[in-house]
DNA sequence: TTGCCCACCTAACGATCGTTCGGTAGAGTC
DNA sequence: GACTCTACCGAACGATCGTTAGGTGGGCAA
C-alpha cells in the first residue's frame, strides 16, 4: 500500500536531519550541484554549523553512502534469514529482490545515492565505499550461482549486472505510492523467471 | 570484436571536437564538475573560445543530448528496417536490443549521457529533449506491446522500464574491448526470453 | 556561582565558476 | 591593397563555492 517511505524519527539529532536532507537533496540535484548553503536552508542552520558536524562535504557524503550500504545489505540477510530451508530458487530470487528494492525506497535517500550520485562522486569518495560494495555484489553473485547452477561466471556475472540495472532503475520512474514493492519485486522476478515467451 | 567504437572523422571541425570532449567529460566526470575550462584544455583552446560556437555551457549540453537521442533513434528505425516480414517475436526483440547497446558503445559519450548526466541537468536542459526520449520510448512501449500481447499496459511499462534500466546500466560495466555488442544483446534477451528457470 | 562544553552563530577568506568585452591573425573576396 | 568574416585569444567581471576563524548562549557539573 506504499508505506516504505520511512518518518524520521522523533529523537533525531540536528547531525540526523542534516543527513537525511543532504541525502535527499543530492539525490534529486546531485552533488556537485548541491550547495552546503542549500543544505544548512534546509535544516534551518548556517553553512559553517554543518562543520560542527562533519569534517567536509565529502565527509557527509561518504557517510551518506555507508548508511546506504548498510541499509541493503541488513536487507539481504534478512531476506535471507526469512526463508524456510524448503524454499524453491524462484521464491527466493524473490524475497531478495524485493528486499533490495524495500531498502531502496524505505531509505530512499541513502541508498539511491549509490545508484545515481556514486557515478559522480570524488574519487576519494568512491573508494571509501568500494568494499562494502563489493561485499554486497559477491552475495547476489552467489545466490545467482546458486539458483542457476547451469550458468557460467561470465553469464552469472552478465545476469547479476543486468539485474541490479533493472532494480535500481526502478529509483527513477517506481513510485511507492502506487504499489508495494513486494508487488514490484514480484512483477520483475516473475518476468525474469518466467521469460516474455511464457507470460 | 569490440570495435564499435567510433573514431572521429577526418574532416572533424573545431567544434565537433569540442562537442566530442565534452560529452566525454560530462559523461565521466559529471555535468557541474566539469568547467569550461577543463573542457578547453581538452580541445587546446581558451575558455572564451568556446562562446564563439556555442551559447552557453547548457547549450552545448542540449546539443549533446540531442546528438545521442539522435543515434538511438536511428538505431532503432534502422532496426526495424533490417527485419525480415517472418522475423520471429524473439529475432525482433534481439535486433532491437543489439541497436540500441550498439548505439550506445557507437556514439558512446552522447548516448550514455542520457542515462547518466541527464539526471541532473538543469531543469530548461532536460525539458529541451524531453520530446525526443518520448518518442522513442513509445517506439519501445509499441514494440513490447506487439510482442507480448499477453500483457496489460502497465505490465509492458514495467516490462519497458526494467529493460531499459538492464539495457542502459550496461553503460556503467561492459566494455566493447570485452565482446560485440550483439552478442551482449543476445545474453541480454535470451535470459529475459526464456527466463532464468529454463537456462 | 563558576567553569565548561556543546551546538550553533557571524563574517570573511581565497579559489573557482560561467560569462563578457575587446581585441588579433589569417584566409578569402573584390 | 582595403574589406570582411571566421576562428580564436587575453584579461577581467561578479557570483558562488567550500571552508575557516573566532565568537555567543544555554544547559550541566561542581
Amino acid at each position: 500500500m506504499g508505506m516504505d517511505t520511512a518518518t524520521p524519527p522523533m529523537t533525531e539529532t540536528g547531525r540526523d536531519r542534516i543527513l537525511r536532507e543532504a541525502a535527499e537533496l543530492f539525490l534529486t540535484r546531485g552533488y556537485a550541484e548541491t550547495s552546503l548553503r542549500t543544505i544548512a536552508d534546509a535544516v534551518d542552520m548556517r553553512p559553517a554549523s554543518i562543520y560542527h558536524h562533519f569534517d567536509s562535504k565529502d565527509a557527509l557524503l561518504t557517510e551518506i553512502l555507508e548508511i546506504g550500504m548498510e541499509s541493503v545489505t541488513t536487507a539481504f540477510t534478512e531476506a535471507a534469514d526469512s526463508l524456510t530451508s524448503d524454499a524453491s530458487h524462484h521464491d527466493r530470487l524473490r524475497a531478495h529482490v524485493a528486499g533490495h528494492l524495500h531498502a531502496l525506497f524505505a531509505n530512499h535517500a541513502f541508498t539511491a545515492a549509490h545508484v545515481t550520485v556514486f557515478p559522480f562522486a570524488p574519487a576519494d569518495v568512491r573508494a571509501a565505499s568500494v568494499v562494502q560494495r563489493d561485499a554486497y555484489e559477491a552475495n547476489w553473485t552467489e545466490l545467482l550461482s546458486d539458483i542457476a547452477p547451469s550458468l557460467d561466471d561470465e553469464a552469472i556475472s552478465i545476469a547479476r549486472l543486468a539485474l541490479f540495472g533493472a532494480m535500481n532503475s526502478t529509483v527513477q520512474w517506481f513510485d511507492p505510492a502506487n504499489g508495494s514493492t513486494n508487488d514490484l519485486a514480484a512483477a520483475i522476478v516473475d518476468t525474469l523467471w518466467n521469460g516474455l515467451a511464457n507470460s
